[in-house]
DNA sequence: GTTATACACTGATATAGATCAGTTTATCAA
DNA sequence: TTGATAAACTGATCTATATCAGTGTATAAC
């Protein structure tokens, strides 16, 4: 049984957002397909900019992003994003009219819009559909809540495990993965430095935890990681 | 007007949560209240322990209380609550039984309970009321990147400045409160040691931010502690 | 009123991890 | 193929803040 207590990794397999457009009626399917764009966004390009005007609900249905908070000298990583997944969510609050985080692309995207005002009508008449977003949006903040304990609480090893055991688990979703991000990013994502990141990298091949070759990472000893990730 | 990307302080008044029992008919209203029931806490008891079922949806009527994940060797604050807000709307999510958090009272407090099988049905049934719900979630959300920015990005003075900004606009809704908590949870509310929240109180205090007498504290200099908070 | 306990406060020291100042190795364009 | 730029990596140093080891001061308990 799982206890209760345990917060290793931050992450943990999530289910689809798609599966919210499931709920909705036949004429409902076609007011929002009617209403939806496809936009496709380069590797680095910008999404959305925190404090922009929140016109849009965003589906990710190809590439990976991140979201983050603007912040000098450096961004804060909320989390980053698989395919099949809503963006902008937390936007839908009254007297809220404005996106409140950024979203940049680490590969190629391509996200579908829906138009905010026919997303809240939804939300409002039909309430399995709002049910479902509730859903989701509290996966999401139990997400959240433990990459705010990874990042405050763990130190250094122990976020490196973590977020590599994320990107195996949530993101790339294998055991060997080819990361479409660099040593920077992964630091970015751990709240430590690059030096440091590559330092506790090292450290973790020599220790026999991963095999490492440039940007592909292969996960070999899920359990000393989880328990590093866990205690240090 | 106002910053998109301005975050200080990491909190805001927000709307009170009473508002959304508002959104029931007579009859789920009835329902409702006649599955309430009204707990007494003492200064100091557990409410909620994170990992255990999540039965009820609380609402705290009185007193003052923390939301915090448990850690070894410290525990994470989420959130500070003060009264009129509902407490476990995160637990609302399918294949999860449990709370995510653990709460505790700082002084004498009173909460309301609802099943938390009545307060689903309501969601499923009342899309107002869904609708209503989402906007608090959000709202919470809002609140905890904020915090989430502030303990990863900020340095001790600013974290520092944040907690005193948010206490007196949040929490105790004025310029001078008498602080029922000690400098202990100050420091765990802030992220720091308690010798460190010490020192910067009095550094505030010698600069003429702050006047403080023990438990009291008065914010003086708004201006010069709101900069403190971004840029520190 | 006296003892006990928790809390507030202070100075000295330790340390995790950042920053700095490079070198080496990829990557990409012309 | 060459030159330029970005990324990966390494060792030395620095610094913010924790930790330690106390002293003083309330508050509560008897």
């Amino acid at each position: 049984m799982e206890n209760g207590n345990s917060r290793a990794p931050s992450c943990f397999v999530e289910n689809q957002h798609v599966s919210c457009f499931d709920l909705l009626t036949e004429d409902e399917t076609r007011f929002v397909d009617a209403n939806k764009v496809e936009v496709n966004y380069k590797k680095g390009e910008t999404i959305i900019k925190q404090g922009s005007f929140a016109s849009h609900i965003l589906f990710l249905t190809n590439g990976l992003v991140k979201i983050f908070l603007e912040g000098k000298p450096k961004d804060l990583i909320l989390k980053i994003v698989p395919p099949n997944h809503m963006i902008g969510l937390p936007a839908i609050y009254e007297g809220n009219t404005t996106f409140l985080y950024s979203v940049a692309t680490y590969s190629d995207s391509t996200v579908s819009m829906v138009d905010i005002s026919i997303f809240k009508q939804l939300l409002r008449t039909n309430s399995q559909f709002a049910m479902k977003i509730i859903n989701i949006l509290n996966e999401d903040t139990a997400l959240i809540y433990g990459r705010f304990f990874c990042i405050t609480m763990k130190q250094s090893h122990g976020r490196m495990a973590d977020i590599l055991l994320c990107l195996s688990q949530r993101i790339y979703k294998a055991k060997k993965f080819t990361l479409n991000m660099t040593r920077a990013d992964l630091a970015d994502l751990t709240g430590l430095s690059s030096e440091s990141v590559i330092r506790i990298l090292k450290e973790f091949k020599d220790a026999s935890l991963i095999i490492m070759d440039g940007k592909m990472i292969e996960i070999v000893d899920f359990d000393r990681l989880e328990k590093i990730s866990q205690f240090s």
